[in-house]
RNA sequence: GGCGGGAUAGCUCAGGUGGUUAGAGCGUCGGAUUCAUAACCCGAAGGUCACGAGUUCAACUCUCGUUCCCGCUACCA
């Protein structure tokens, strides 16, 4: 590897519509700052940056919903995402928001010199325009009929309900959220980073030059490089944002994509007006970006290629990208509030930062998604921390006090067995380093732990409290390498658990914790006077852990109630309207999957005339479609034909939709003609 | 459907340019011990390394196919 003279870590934006949960905190936080804390303890030059984004849609929305401004929703979560970072001990550098003034000024800088130097273009397409409201619809301002799933609020990127992504033009009846009107077609103008142009170098610097990034990460580049790039656009037209700085762009920002990766140079920036670029733009710069995985085609292949085409930039040296962290077996979900949230966490664990640090560390996604549970965090708590760390450091603590009033004792002649054990943690320091320098924090960490063990191991065997009836100084020797050991495990741990390190170097009145003095055994002079023993890790009870499974278990049930209220009633149409719709009672002929589609089902309909095709996007429920074959269905008779997958589908299925999303098809309880009219 | 990642002891995970008895931590069981937050220490049980073929003297490790989980992507009237 490269020698650099300096790193930048930074850290996914966390977007400012919610607070933090233990997914963010294991997947980027939490290795990003074992990561950085290291480097500090090396001595090495490195700079820390994260910050809350604040831009985009969903933002304007909440904002709405609670009728108050963007403005308003974005402080309250930056301030307590930043707050709850601190309480954590995330060190940062610099916590800043896409929200600042330095930030709007740079982000706009750098749209407006790749746009001088050519580096978008600009395309004109038909977007909805509200008339009402004089302005044009962001995909989630509009909503509509799923055409999937049938639900009716779905909205124009995505159906919440069926989970399924959508555009704008899939929606039924399409209705503004902010005026309710019905939305025209209207043209609008648009500026594209063209990805396209990019994909040789991109091919050559990632697939070529990269080999060593992670297989999820390097994977993942290769597959879309393989489908081939696409422009992608820079600019939305909305009114929370960054102006699009050019002439005839009035009522343009910036995408929240294109302007949020910026903010990790604009917090620099921010941090160090006078100094920031040689961070970002001097080659002997090493660039880190800690992220979750759904965010790793951003950051290996759309933010650089705008750094590339800006031109005076570096580009990211790695990008250790962590899977996910499950909850109690199921996915973390904000909207479903499944998470434990910082926040919540540390008032009600005060002063646990360490064991949770811990726990997430040692359970962290690292190669695939992981569960957390909280019969893990608590055995993690009680038979690790406490029972091998704490309960080492308690040992050496509580033996010096009993038998030299808590002074250091003297190191008499080291035995054959204390060589042993001093060979077996010598190479410590070099072990973890690895580890690390190879983002494998959870047996960085495993490692660190292995000192402790072999601490509570080297008492057990040589037994200072039966020779302190008869060789005192052999005793003091133990307890002196005991105590070296304690000194060690304060440094070792210190990138881990900086609470628990600083605890326990009170408790030594160990001043200095340089890194490179790990393995040392000359860590604490003879007869330096420590504290009073006093307990590194408490015990997690049974009942704190009930609580907080209880205060899931009473999520989910909450979550239950509510997704089986049925939905409002749409608002009234005329009988005539209804008239206008022909729907028929056909029996099934034929069923059976669309090949090269996992979602479409290929139905032939006995309507009672010449019969016909209807395609519907529900293979997912009826894994045996010929099930339906011999049943009666409904289906729309008189929607225009429509071509999907190359087949021409005659109308529509008509399915009800359960609680959990699923569908089901609408089945005739007693035979009927077919071709029958429903009316 | 295409692509990518994963599948190894009850649980969480290591592992290897293919080569003697496949590792760790936790959990379980047994033993020892009392300095310590009934903690520590020692020992044991527990695995057809997802499944099926192939290459090879030899495969958990390589190749192909299959299944399941996660993600990206197409499809959803």
């Amino acid at each position: 590897m490269k020698n650099f003279k300096r790193t930048t870590v930074t850290t996914a934006l966390p977007y400012a519509n919610g607070p933090i949960h233990i997914g963010h905190l294991a997947g980027v936080y939490v290795p990003a700052d074992i990561y950085v804390r290291y480097l500090r303890l090396k001595d090495e030059d490195v700079l820390f940056i994260g910050g809350s984004d604040e831009h985009g849609v969903p933002i304007t929305l909440t904002a709405r919903k609670e009728g108050v401004t963007p403005q308003d929703i974005v402080d309250r979560y930056h301030n307590i995402i930043k707050e709850s970072f601190e309480t954590f001990g995330i060190s940062f550098d610099i916590y800043s928001r896409t929200t600042s003034s330095t930030h709007r000024v740079l982000a706009s800088e750098i749209f407006k010199t790749i746009h001088d130097k050519g580096g978008f273009i600009e395309k004109t397409s038909e977007q909805y325009y509200d008339e009402k409201a004089q302005q044009f619809l962001a995909d989630r301002y509009i909503t509509g009929k799923c055409p999937h799933c049938g639900n009716e609020r779905a909205y124009g990127d995505q159906c919440e309900s069926c989970g399924t992504s959508l555009s704008p033009d899939d929606l039924i009846n399409p209705q503004s959220t902010i005026s309710g009107s019905v939305p025209v077609k209207r043209e609008t103008k648009h500026w594209y980073l063209p990805l396209d142009q990019h994909e040789a170098w991109l091919r050559q610097w990632i697939l070529e030059e990269h080999k060593e990034w992670k297989p999820n990460v390097y994977g993942q580049c290769k597959s879309w490089l393989d489908m081939g790039l696409q422009p992608r656009a820079v600019s939305r037209d909305l009114d929370w944002g960054i102006p699009v700085p050019v002439k005839g762009a009035e009522g343009k920002v910036l995408y929240v994509w294109f302007d949020a990766p910026i903010g990790y140079i604009s917090n620099t920036k921010e941090l160090l007006p006078n100094d920031w670029e040689k961070w970002w733009k001097d080659e002997d710069t090493r660039l880190l970006h800690f992220i979750g995985k759904d965010n790793i085609v951003f950051h290996c292949i759309v933010f650089p290629a705008m750094l590339k085409a800006e031109g005076s930039y570096i580009l990211p040296d790695n990008v250790p990208a962590n899977e996910f962290l499950n909850l109690e077996g199921d996915k973390i979900s904000t909207s479903r509030n499944w998470a434990v949230w910082l926040h919540e966490y540390l008032q009600e664990f005060p002063d646990k930062q360490d064991v949770l640090r811990y726990v997430l560390t040692a359970n962290a996604p690292e190669t695939k998604d992981n569960d957390f549970t909280w019969k893990d965090f608590q055995a993690r708590n009680n038979n690790e921390l406490v029972a091998i760390y704490g309960n080492f450091i308690n040992r050496a603590l509580v033996l010096t006090h009993k038998y030299f009033e808590g002074k250091v004792p003297e190191m008499g002649a080291l035995t054959d067995y204390d060589k042993q054990t001093l060979d077996e943690f010598k190479n410590v320091k070099a072990e973890v380093e690895n580890l690390l320098d190879h983002f494998k924090f959870r047996e960085a960490q495993k490692e660190a732990m292995n000192l402790a063990r072999i601490g509570n191991k080297y008492l057990a065997d040589t037994e200072p409290w039966k020779l302190a009836k008869t060789d005192m100084n052999r005793v003091g020797t133990i307890l002196n390498l005991s105590l070296q050991i304690a000194a060690n495990l304060a440094i070792a741990f210190e990138p881990f658990l900086p609470f628990s390190s600083k605890k326990l170097r009170d408790l030594l009145n160990l001043e200095s914790f340089d890194w490179n003095k790990l393995g040392r055994i000359d860590l604490l002079k003879i007869g330096l006077q420590l504290k009073k023993p006093e307990l590194l890790f408490e015990k997690i009870e049974d009942d704190v852990i009930e609580m907080q499974i209880q205060k899931l278990l009473d999520t989910k049930k909450s979550n239950q109630l509510t997704t089986w209220k049925p939905e409002a009633i749409k608002e009234n149409i005329s009988f005539d309207e209804f008239m206008k719709m022909d729907i028929r009672v056909g029996t099934v002929l034929d069923c059976q999957k669309v090949p090269k589609a996992d979602k479409l089902l290929q139905f032939r309909i006995d309507d009672g005339l010449k019969g016909r095709t209807i395609l519907s996007g529900i293979a997912e429920y009826y894994p045996n479609p010929a099930d339906l074959i011999g049943k009666q269905v409904l289906f729309i008779a008189n929607f225009p034909p429509r071509k999907l997958r190359g087949i021409d589908s005659e109308g529509m299925i008509l399915s009800a939709e359960n609680p959990d999303g699923s569908l089901t098809v609408v089945q005739s309880g007693v035979p009927l003609s077919n071709g029958s009219k429903v009316v």
